[in-house]
DNA sequence: TTGTATGCGTTATCAT
DNA sequence: ATGATAACGCATACAA
């Protein structure tokens, strides 16, 4: 408690004049074979020098490190932070700590991250993707490093994928959309990357915009290049049809970028349908309010988590694919008849 | 690659016939010293054998972690997230790694995070801190581990505060707020707690209406209990005098609770004023458009990595304060002289 | 119930 | 320029 210098399990055994053993029973699973008298020695040394088991060392011999990694594509977006809160959770329930790693969607820091999870001799990972895959992945699952994918999808690592229903979550928005009288429609989304062939997303937008008879589009859009997405949404609404027109976003970075154009160009939201997958703080403040499908984020996360250590690392259930929750507001709400009056005004 | 069983040094040293100490010196900083064949046949066996040093053993054995800690009190904080994000760079800058931990705003989570990054020997660490100040942080602090407070000050732990200058902030709201005329004015701000001793910020706040004959009101409020700060705010908004009255929100959190009860109650923005500390991603779609005091969270975060790692732990100039951006918007434009016609609509 | 001895994978010290 | 060997702090098989 005084030291500057770190107490050891041999300083604490040497003050508890016993050995190092008992020591390391004491702060092992093995305190009970203690008696009570010696229990009470090793306690009184241990908190008077401020004593704490090194977790190094501790991991070094028995292998286990007791930790878990994560690699989070783009940790500023409130869908990743709030997964991260329920592998978080679950985390913790299970004893285990969480290293948490932000890639900013750059490969090279997905690349340096891996490594040191690596280094730390990780138990499982639980990945967002961020750009291709990589051989080090591959490297980290061959080794026998327990693996979750989660939301992105990557092709030639064979882990279990955690994360929304897809297939699922454009239907119920393409159902949503037509009850709700809207068919035409944009499907924004941004670019899927060499990593996770999203065909299977669009192919469900197309086949189900078929089925419904409804005029199907899609722009995929890096957000960064906001100026085309403008033109992309403005040619849109404008278009030569009087069909009511809809846009279906696919996470919420591309529902913020555009609201943010929509806001911009005017538009008024339900005359112009808007529905985006991920529920946002703001989603109910804005205009009329914005239509979303919330994910299921805590158990998006805890499921990771779960199936990470489920022996084998495989599910029982074949996918780990979650249901959304429609979250019908004005902005799929079209008004009555006429164009209405005003709403959502300039600034 | 091909082993399941991690490849440790001793193996790639026999795999490129030479020792353990080359390999280490090859890993470490003294490449160099070795000659180009040597190197090569290290690094072919190296990679043949998926070989990553073991940080553990690593830790172990020089006693450097290159692990920094982070304590963050709400990791769904859009603000907490965008200062860990400069934190974050700053680390990877010097070669630092990040080990984040979310305490939920939970004293015992704290605690047990703060054993963890304990056990782990983390060399320096950076609290945002959640409750009441712990022994914990006193002994590590004791214990000579480097360390920083990040916005919420913290009595009785001897460690450098980085964040907000709050008097400054108030300033310039309370500026704007008065040179747009507004006349009366309400602080809402989640309670304090016993950790942080915002009395500063409150006498700003007080001393300052005082200075500019405004009326300035305060309510302290657990954001849990919406109801409670819905009465409160219904009932500044329809109190007696007639001269104009905004809201300063103390957080981006109370920003959205306020919003949402101002949406619900509907009112018009800009009739009522409304200035939050915090920019949000949503903040110029809602409405009007809401005003605020943006932090220059980069910066904050940057700042309390190389606060970190200064000589002694000590910035040079006295405090690591920063100054905010007012960012003015439609919420503090009061309408020209009728109350305006219609905006931010029911639902 | 308690203690002794050994090894975990690495770096640092001292040789050569 | 390279190598042998002793720590680092702890857990565990084994002995008492």
């Amino acid at each position: 408690m005084t030291q500057s210098h770190r107490a050891t399990i041999i300083e604490v055994a040497r003050a508890a004049s016993t050995s190092k053993t008992s020591v390391s029973r004491y702060f092992g699973e093995e305190r009970e074979r203690l008696s009570p008298p010696l229990q009470a020695r090793i306690a009184e040394a241990a908190s008077h020098l401020g004593y704490h088991p090194n977790q190094m060392a501790r991991g070094l011999k028995g292998g286990s490190s007791r930790l878990i990694g994560m690699l989070v594509a783009d940790i500023r977006n409130p869908f990743s932070v709030a997964v991260m809160h329920g592998v978080e959770q679950a985390c913790r329930e299970q004893g285990l700590s969480l290293l948490v790693c932000n890639t900013d969607n750059d490969p090279a820091q997905e690349r340096e991250h891996l490594a040191l999870l690596t280094a730390y001799r990780i138990e499982g990972l639980v990945v967002n993707v961020a750009g291709s895959p990589h051989r080090e992945l591959q490297n980290l699952a061959a080794q026998g490093v327990p693996m979750v994918l989660l939301d992105r999808e990557l092709v030639d690592v064979d882990a279990e994928l955690v994360g929304l229903d897809n297939p699922l979550a454009i239907d119920m928005a393409l159902d949503h959309l037509q009850a709700q009288g809207y068919r035409e429609l944009l499907y924004v989304s941004e670019p899927p990357g060499q990593a996770s062939p999203r065909t299977t997303r669009l192919g469900c937008y197309q086949r189900g915009c078929e089925a419904r008879s409804l005029t199907g589009k899609v722009h995929y859009q890096d957000l960064a290049d906001t100026a085309m997405l403008h033109q992309v949404i403005a040619a849109f609404l404008t278009g030569s049809t009087r069909s009511p027109k809809a846009l279906l976003c696919a996470n919420g970075n591309v529902t913020l970028a555009v609201t943010r154009i929509l806001h911009t160009l005017g538009a008024r939201l339900g005359e112009t349908g808007l529905i985006g997958i991920d529920e946002l703080d703001w989603c109910a403040l804005v205009g009329p309010g914005i239509s979303t499908l919330a994910q299921p984020t805590d158990a998006i996360g805890r499921d990771a988590v779960q199936c990470l250590l489920a022996p084998g690392n495989r599910r029982v259930a074949p996918r780990g694919l979650h249901a959304p929750t429609l979250i019908a507001r004005g902005s799929t709400r079209r008004p009555a008849q006429a164009p209405a009056q005003e709403e959502e005004p300039e600034q």
